[in-house]
DNA sequence: ATGCGCTTCAAACGTATGTTTCAAACAGAC
DNA sequence: GTCTGTTTGAAACATACGTTTGAAGCGCAT
């Protein structure tokens, strides 16, 4: 091993296991046992544990990051001028996530599954990360959402983004599970991006719902056509 | 106190930790501690720390499962033969959970939340018992959706559900802190009640969203209008 | 008052975790 | 070959966890 592979071993460990059971419920031991490398060159590699965590962030996120920096280029000059429609812009953050080099097949599941982590996980640290790390290409994915979606007052954008995020990071984090369910009740086999493209149109749809009832029926009785 | 109420203390404590930070994340000395009891109480009264989720899973959702049930009966009744329409039954499932009668202000919000940690953290035994003890209402709540949306097919409909279930989940598990943000960024209040006004909508247009490309557009340039 | 279940309590147990230590192994420059 | 800085190795450290223990406390029928 000329320059040590160890730091991408651990990497590689880490990764598949915090997608498959989470932060807290992956120990150093486990990760340095499933890359074959000594327990103490994690923190002699990475100071500790939630650095690694950092890491393995960034290494998937600062090229996905990128990636999506220039989709959104690409999208904006191709409009020239005229703001990119809400479709155009959910697909270019999908196929960014989708074309990413993937360094084996599990990759894009294991990306998708680690992005929802972040959101329902993170206690603090990696959160104030993420933040400070990738604000710009998020600060312009909901520039490019407001300006496709004028008819939105900015109360509603915001409910309704957050209910994307949450259709998005909820499935993709447990999207295996998922998948393992549909191929067991209905033998079905799905990719992530078959997930991705049905995802798309729900969220699209939901996003330029007519605005309903913004006030529950009054009684306990329920009666919207 | 005349029959202990260290028990109902237990719940209450383990019910707002768990919320706030997850299962692993929260130890039984932190629970007996907001509790103010004994640590060994928990094992005393419960058995054990998955016994203890178990019961904390337990005491809400077995109200609510009767209240579901008699919601579904009397939309059921009033439609008189016909399926009930997806808004009806939405509106049934959300009327039902936001009438729950609620331990404090908090409750519709914890109770969410938890819905969520069981989805994405559950590490087996959870699952198990979710699914032994309240697969009925869920399954009834499936049939109703089926019913409510026959133009699906049935893997289009089961990532559908998927993505509504997240939406949900994940909005309301960070309602409250969603609701601070804006407040402060919009000067709006916001209820419960009216985030849930603002989520059928969405969900039921996602779920009847015409069946787009299941294929993402093939060149790595998107073109979707 | 006594005895009997049930409950609480402080303390300990065994195990697992993240981290540190320090000597050994190693690679490359001279 | 020898030295030097870097990386690995086995072992230990301190801490936190879930769980168990056995004595003390309690309410209550007798």
């Amino acid at each position: 091993m000329a320059q040590s592979d160890t730091v991408d071993r651990i990497l590689d460990a880490a990764e598949e296991l915090f997608a498959d059971r989470g932060f807290s419920e992956t120990s150093l031991r486990t990760i340095t046992s499933k890359a074959k490398v000594n327990l103490a060159a994690v923190n002699y590699h990475f100071g500790s544990k939630n650095a690694l965590i950092h890491a393995v962030f960034a290494r998937f996120l600062t090229p996905f990051s990128a990636t999506l920096e220039n989709a959104f280029d690409e999208l904006e000059e191709r409009c020239s001028g005229k703001p990119p429609t809400l479709n155009q812009t959910l697909w270019a953050l999908t196929e960014s996530a989708v074309r990413m080099p993937q360094r084996n097949e599990k990759g894009i599941s294991i990306f998708m599954r680690l992005l929802g982590l972040a959101y329902t996980q993170s206690q603090g640290h990696l959160r104030k990360f993420l933040e400070q790390e990738y604000s710009e290409p998020f600060s312009r994915f909901m520039r490019l959402l407001k300006e496709a979606t004028p008819q939105l007052s900015s109360v509603d954008r915001y409910w309704r983004i957050q209910f994307m995020l949450g259709a998005t990071a909820f499935t993709m984090s447990s999207s295996d599970a998922l998948r393992d369910i549909l191929q067991n009740k209905l033998g079905v086999e799905t990719t992530v991006q078959e997930i991705a493209a049905r995802l798309v149109p729900f969220l699209a749809a939901g996003m330029q719902a007519e605005d309903a009832m913004l006030i529950p029926p009054a009684g306990s009785k329920v009666s919207v056509a």
